[in-house]
DNA sequence: TAAATGACGCATG
DNA sequence: TCATGCGCCATTT
């Protein structure tokens, strides 16, 4: 990967407004990524060695905390949003809508 | 160079 | 939303 992709996906993650979440895919497709949302993860791995950046506020499609960091369901609720008992975020009213995502 | 892996996504049921 | 199966692509072994 390009380190320009991995500063992509900082500058995106930074756009997560608190309280709200979004998906690697989402991110992805705002990176120019659609099927990289891997990468994106990948990035979001180690984004704390680059800076602090709120890589808690990226899920996965179904609203679902990181595979390898679950602490990021601690701090969303922090941020203000609700997790159901499924450990599943509602998306419906938290997923962040970028401007991005109707062009 | 090929095979395996991974903070994933989407279509179906 | 969950379970299963397939696709996607860069990194690592």
């Amino acid at each position: 990967m390009t380190d320009e992709f991995i500063y992509l996906i900082l500058e995106i993650v930074l756009e997560i407004p608190k309280g709200k979440v979004a998906t690697y895919g989402q991110i992805a497709l705002l990176a120019g990524y659609p099927k990289n949302a891997r990468l994106v993860g990948k990035v979001l791995s180690h984004a704390e060695l680059f800076g602090h950046y709120p890589c808690h506020r990226v899920v996965n499609h179904m609203g679902k905390c990181a595979t390898a960091f679950p602490e990021q369901k601690a701090l969303l609720q922090q941020e203000g949003v609700i997790f159901k008992e499924n450990n599943c975020v509602d998306m419906k009213h938290f997923q962040w809508k970028s401007k991005a995502s109707g062009n």
